[in-house]
DNA sequence: AAATGTGTTGACATTCAACTCAACTTTATG
DNA sequence: CATAAAGTTGAGTTGAATGTCAACACATTT
């Protein structure tokens, strides 16, 4: 499975929206000659924030380019941070190695709760 | 509820188990004077792996210390970084702001997963 | 062709966590 | 008290993350 990087992916997607690198970089708040580097992976991925600053401007979800960095926004980040009964599942959760279907079922557990 | 810092409850722990900073240490990896600051909140709580490494030294376990700092283990937080499903999942979790009662449901659940 | 807009590249900058090192002070022991 | 062990403090270091800046190249429009 050829998974695209995610320079390629930003990129696809930023041209589909007809926006410039310039365009997007000063909408986040960041230097252009960056956005360029992210998209031809000669940097390592933005800061989880600035990637979802980056699909705001796109008008796009920011979980799948979220999830392709392995990062995870600052709110979720504090949320478990001041969590201890978090981290403990999270804990729990690892000694397990769960599937990915079984990450679901807890997903669908979650949804039940309210 | 006078919640006692990080460094005064590493001080305690340290000292009920008779070892010196310069073994913990010595134990640990680091510098000496590192253990003492942290100690007397000079500076911030170690990183996680080192917060680990002392409990194991020390023969208590690590939940309460890494607790206390909101830091996960290289491990946990790894096994979350490669996996899209967990993060969905706490996404979703971060959203819905868990009381503990919940959390502690949701680690029920976990465990009946096997 | 000239000007303008867009993209790329290399070198360098900034910030922060997580420490180390050397010097000093305090405490315990013979 | 003398000595050594234990603890404290200020200044500096290191590496990783996350960018900036200036210069250039390419592409498009006029």
């Amino acid at each position: 499975m050829e998974t695209k990087t995610f320079g390629q992916t930003l990129k696809e997607i930023r041209r589909s929206k007809g926006v410039t690198q310039r365009q997007l970089a000063t909408a986040v708040g960041v230097d252009f000659s960056y956005i360029s580097k992210v998209e031809n992976d000669r940097m390592p991925p933005p800061a989880a924030d600035t990637i979802v600053k980056i699909c705001e401007k796109l008008g796009v979800p920011s979980d799948e380019l979220l999830a392709m960095t392995g990062k995870m926004p600052t709110p979720v980040k504090e949320a478990i941070s001041e969590n201890p009964a978090a981290q403990q599942f999270l804990r729990e959760a690892q000694t397990m190695t769960l599937t990915d279907d079984e990450w679901g079922a807890l997903t669908q557990q979650l949804k039940k709760l309210r």
